[in-house]
DNA sequence: GATAAAAATGACCACCTGGTCATTCGGCTC
DNA sequence: GAGCCGAATGACCAGGTGGTCATTTTTATC
């Protein structure tokens, strides 16, 4: 058919055509995206892209595809790399990774976003579960052997615990692309050293909120203590 | 000009377009929304909604402006009946607030969804700052406030507090609209029960990972104490 | 009821879209 | 160079868009 036809085409021109789509997408969400525009853009004839991708669809299923592969593989990577790691310094490394491969990516990463919020994707639904498995196949195991090792407190819905962690490594992605969202903490575009700082900030927030009785928070808290390394990310202002 | 001939309508029929375009925008998001759909429905011709608001754009900046009276009312509101309580009793209020507004408009506060990662609205930009003043005009001061009454730990940047408390708010309210958001806590579109239990938790996360000295938190952490008076949504599963 | 002013209408316009397909092109083999 | 065949092309189609405006309908005044 047509998708092995646009396989037999010589590797330069193979990502020449898919870089060009990724950015048609990540700038115009799917229905907005012109195929008009993308053809003139990679100055190919518009009759091609159909001969490869069948339609509009076809097309935008097939970046999508390979995005979700190189998410898939880096967060499989993250999670060898770490298997050993305190429950807390898996999501610090979790969500330094997930800023690298936004940086990486960034466009990849719209396309997420006009999906999340945009309805008319086709088969959206399907797909967002698809991607959502951060959740469900990555977090949520994590929580439930940090609370069985006394990591993160127990007394508390994992789900919850699981909701709240997205929310907020979820948001710190964001931040970094929809400038509305940085609050004035310089995440939007930030540089990698600010970025490294609120990281060890968010977790000790995160540490102090969640951390149950096994881990050694020895006072009231683990303020600026345990297993903070880098210093964390606060100015100190008044008191 | 145009507005106001708009504006001499008759009351029922102004509500019922304002309603129509509402739901229209709320659904298709700018760009894909149609006049043509919207005038039909209305049972009016298109050409009056150019008489009354010059063009497309003109009518969406006009729901918009209604929108945004709408919230800041409400944020006044809220501000001033929890003037006197406990900084997180704030963040209590205000959150159940969130949630009536939302169950309340729903489709007003789909069409901030779709804006915030929409690129092709009109204004866009102007017109996410001006919404964004959640943060800065809402719950910057009450930050400051917090700390410097020692009910919010004071060794933190406030602009991060803020973003922080932020990201984690507003992740709610999205959860209660978009089910892949809600991670199997039952937040969307969940009974009022479930969702006040879990404010209630998320409220007591929070004031674990960012209390200050100043709060009775006496123990290592207000596990389930302090000022929990409606019984925090957890449940107790193993341990 | 006649007249004038205001408001509602919908046919019409230029433009753009995703998608089609008969035609042309380009690189093989012999 | 001839013949072949898959690949690239772009004119073309139906359908939908935001926007216009001459015409008709409604309303108000006398």
């Amino acid at each position: 058919m047509g998708i092995d036809r646009f396989m037999r085409l010589k590797e330069p021109k193979r990502e020449k055509i898919v870089e060009g789509a990724v950015e048609e997408f990540s700038r115009y969400g799917f229905r907005q995206a012109s195929l008009n525009r993308l053809a003139q853009s990679l100055g190919i004839s518009k009759g091609s892209l159909f001969q490869y991708f069948g339609n509009k669809e076809g097309l935008f299923l097939f970046i999508f595809d390979q995005a979700v592969a190189l998410v898939r593989k880096r967060l499989a990577q993250v999670k060898q790399e770490t298997a050993e790691k305190d429950f807390f310094e898996k999501i610090r490394r979790s969500l330094a990774a997930g800023v690298d491969f936004l940086r990486r990516h960034p466009r990849v990463y719209r396309i997420y976003l006009k999906m999340l919020f945009q309805e008319d994707f086709p088969l959206r639904t399907e797909l967002l579960h698809r991607v959502r498995l951060f959740s469900a196949e990555y977090l949520r195991p994590m929580v439930l052997k940090g609370m069985a090792q006394g990591e993160v407190r127990s007394d508390m819905d994992p789900d919850f615990v699981v909701f709240l962690l997205d929310a907020v490594m979820d948001r710190f992605l964001q931040a970094q692309c929809v400038s509305f969202l940085d609050g004035g903490t310089g995440l939007y575009e930030g540089s990698a050293e600010v970025t490294g700082r609120l990281i060890d900030a968010l977790v000790e927030v995160l540490r102090n909120g969640l951390a149950g009785d096994g881990m050694g928070h020895a006072g009231s808290r683990s303020r600026g203590g345990a297993h903070d390394d880098s210093g964390l990310g606060v100015q100190v202002p008044g008191a």
